[in-house]
DNA sequence: TCAAAAACGATCAAAAACATTCAAATATGT
DNA sequence: ACATATTTGAATGTTTTTGATCGTTTTTGA
């Protein structure tokens, strides 16, 4: 048996029956046990399956991605120091836009008040921000698997019935040039109108993110008020030629 | 077997009873008692389940579990006869709506694929669909805090984007005069709408809602298949000279 | 309340699975 | 045909998983 017929029958199982053991393989394919164990090391490589103790497993986020509790308690500082200042920028009665994101959400714990009116097309923001008692309303559309966000049709649609005072927005690149980025048009999408239907916007980013440039923009530079954790004194003077920057120092 | 396919095993088992003993599993998986430990450890250290003495149980989001005070283990064993038969109504390909409620909720783990487009209004809903792999939308609108149902102008604008094939609805009150009834008349909105915009209609009811009659009213009865899981011989001739019913039992 | 029963965590040795190495078999290029 | 590269399977020692045991804690029922 062919090297490459062992690979089509070992991804054939494995999509069939979500995992499969390497006695198993042995027996089907008559190859010795040796030669699977290099196949099915070859095959996670090219991320095709993961490799369990014992035999191997569909990559999908079946059950694998479902839980995502572990942060870097560094970076996770930097957010929580960002998304203070942030929060100190929400006044009583405020309407407020906050972006989908781990930056935004950590802002919720720092509002200052809670007369306030929140709209935001993140899932994962909604607990906080009804235990807060806070007035919250989410935008409608499809729900992003990966990062909760809401996104679409349906979710622009859905975000045009609103104005907001302010928007608090996170952000995967940050760019003189190329203003604001991120992975995902649709995202993109959803930011970029959400800044135009907003009179002051905030915009969140940790140092890793600047000078960076993702693939989807949504906005230039002077289209917001731009809140960092750590900057050079050079690269500050570059953005406040554009904006108004605020360092928070970490 | 490999440790994953017992992962997998042990999850299904406590998604579908709520509750598992641990010699329920040494049994069905042929491992040792100490095996299981050792799984049922692991497992809620990656926040999976949530261990009890002799077994282990579901571990209920907060988004979830808010609105889930407490229910008599029996009256969810009927939700989930009720929920079971609903679930074996979606075909391939169908676009349904679900709406928001611990009945309905029940449904998910039940669905018989993941070829479905799923449109809800329960924000509580979202995380397991999501983990079943199934594409989700979710209305707009205000989200209501006990219940978290999505409300109001933005989720009745946004759901009149949508067609659905069949919705599966909950309901406080079944009476044959009075129709489907449920106190909150904003929550009413929403389910007389979903109700417009679908071709089959199928209303989940336990015993304790036939007869009763809520505030605000959202249906005549003949707008919907009723789904029940126990009622007495001359009850149901009543309503099925309404509508078709269909007794789960218990 | 108390004692028996059940469930528990910790420990340890056996078993299974693992990566690595090496030589034989096979394929490849000249 | 020859030398070289690749693939294969067996043998090696190492790591991970497993099940049994033991003393402790929790639950149960009288």
């Amino acid at each position: 048996m062919l090297t490459d017929e062992r690979f089509a029958l070992i991804l054939d199982c494995v999509k069939h029956q979500d995992i499969v053991k390497i006695q198993e393989l042995v027996e089907r394919t008559g190859a010795s046990e040796s030669t699977i164990r290099r196949d099915l090391t070859e095959l996670e490589n090219k991320k095709f399956i993961k490799r369990v103790h014992g035999g191997a497993r569909l990559l999908k986020g079946k059950l694998q991605e479902a839980s995502v509790p572990e942060k870097s308690s560094k970076s996770l500082h930097e957010k929580k120091k960002i998304a203070q200042f942030a929060a100190s920028k929400v006044e009583k009665g405020d309407c407020i836009f906050i972006d989908a994101g781990t930056t935004t959400q950590q802002m919720i714990g720092y509002l200052p008040h809670t007369e306030i009116v929140v709209v935001t097309n993140g899932l994962m923001h909604v607990e906080e921000l009804l235990e807060r008692g806070i007035k919250t309303y989410l935008i409608g559309g499809a729900v992003k698997p990966r990062t909760n966000a809401m996104v679409g049709r349906g979710a622009l649609e859905s975000m045009k019935a609103y104005r907001f005072d302010k928007a608090f927005m996170g952000t995967n690149g940050v760019h003189p040039e190329f203003g604001y980025t991120t992975p995902d048009p649709e995202e993109a999408q959803v930011k970029e109108l959400a800044i135009s239907l907003t009179r002051e916007v905030f915009m969140l980013a940790d140092d890793s993110k600047i000078g960076e440039i993702a693939f989807a923009s949504f906005g230039k530079i002077q289209d917001a008020f731009l809140i960092v954790n750590e900057l050079e004194e050079e690269t500050v003077s570059v953005y406040q030629k554009l904006t108004t920057v605020k360092v928070v120092g970490s």
